[in-house]
DNA sequence: CGCGCGGTTGATCAACCTCAACCCGCGTGG
DNA sequence: CCACGCGGGTTGAGGTTGATCAACCGCGCG
């Protein structure tokens, strides 16, 4: 999953609506901020698209850490990843649009559906694409170089044409949780990438980018010390 | 993808073979030790099923950092999060058999073989949350939890019954870029196990655990201390 | 014999965590 | 109106974990 953005548009079209009897994708469905659609160990009796607004998915270790295994909007598609049972808690955290199609339908869905099955396959194979090139930030980058990273993916997920402003909706302690840090270390982070001028932070949850290039230098590998700063502007 | 244990023994049989004028699967096709089965950036021109032997996954950043994704051994199937291009490199770590199937059929997969179609999406939804759990375990967990998760994953996959010997076919390096840790600190934290006698290593690819449990309550967020050693004995 | 590869071990160091104080904006209730 | 608490964030001082760098071992092999 991860910054799982979505391709799925329209997963309830035409093509599905051949299937005939089978039961209906719900109708869009409301959940405001801090909601949960659903918990680890719940039974998934269905899986749900995103159609506007943020969430993230997280598992809880016994001793009570957590890791946010991905932040999804719109047209991500949540809960394939498991079987009988969530393996993650959902929890939204801006207002959500949510559909639903009932975990039953999956089920044949091959034969019943093939145009739909075809959207999901594809959208979990980018959603596996992610959470693999997650790994490699989590397990492989520092602090500094998981945050621009973290940033950049953000801002692409946003569609920032170029280097206008965007929503940054989770908070401190969710990034932190995303990428294996500490509230107060992401904390740190950003304000030194502030001080350095490579980000403006608008507001708490809005920000600019405003040295990309610095960004992308970190995001892979790069040292982005003053002298490479001067070199690569 | 992570630590995928198989589910499809027989991806080649009956249901897919009705499938007819198609592209056939190859048979079994052998691959030594230290071969790239393909390169991240290689065009995806097939996919893969393993049947005997393990393989890695792994990403290369660009400072050459590698991290490794996932260990794959029978049953698992390769390639099917990427798209035109290879996202992941993958290296045959013992000798390894493989079957593979061209990208093509992937086209129209679920009209074409459904049977096959809904054994891979099985396949993929594990592999994704292997992945998602592997991200847990990366970010959220100290050296020795990660140490003892691991080893009780392999473990798993070798299907070890009760508590006797199982194979541990990776080299030092590649747990450590499996974990997110350097081969200094892997090859610290077993001898250290060993030497508190949780584990027996009758040879560097041999291992045997001895207190399954106290790594169970490490890997969980427990303490292990000796204290805890005797009460969980 | 010498070399290279994979692994182990030791000493040092820094990145990040931990704990704690503090700030700010906001809603509530006296 | 102000006091208060609370949630979310920032900042600081000091400690730990795991990285780094380097030496060394054992083994297989040309």
């Amino acid at each position: 999953m991860c910054i799982a953005g979505g391709m799925i548009q329209e997963i309830h079209g035409a093509g599905s609506r051949a299937a005939g009897a089978m039961a209906p994708a719900s109708p869009g469905h409301e959940v405001s901020a801090r909601e949960h659609l659903f918990f680890e160990g719940d039974v998934r009796d269905r899986i749900y698209i995103v159609e506007s607004g943020w969430v993230k998915l997280y598992r809880t270790l016994i001793d009570g850490q957590r890791q946010v295994v991905g932040f999804a909007n719109s047209g991500s598609v949540l809960g394939i990843e498991s079987d009988m049972l969530h393996l993650n808690s959902c929890e939204a955290i801006t207002d959500v649009v949510v559909r639903s199609i009932p975990a039953s339908r999956l089920n044949g869905i091959c034969k019943n559906d093939p145009a739909l099955a075809e959207q999901i396959l594809r959208q979990i194979g980018r959603q596996l694409g992610a959470a693999q090139a997650q790994l490699a930030t989590i397990g492989a980058q520092s602090a500094e170089q998981k945050l621009a990273t973290f940033l950049l993916s953000i801002a692409h997920l946003c569609e920032v044409s170029l280097d206008q402003e965007f929503d940054l909706p989770m908070r401190r302690g969710d990034m932190a949780e995303f990428l294996g840090l500490r509230l107060e270390t992401v904390s740190r982070k950003m304000t030194e990438f502030q001080r350095r001028g490579w980000i403006k932070l608008t507001s708490l949850y809005h920000c600019r980018l405003l040295q990309r290039h610095v960004l992308e230098e970190l995001a892979q590998g790069g040292e982005a010390d003053s002298a490479q700063m001067l070199r690569t502007a």
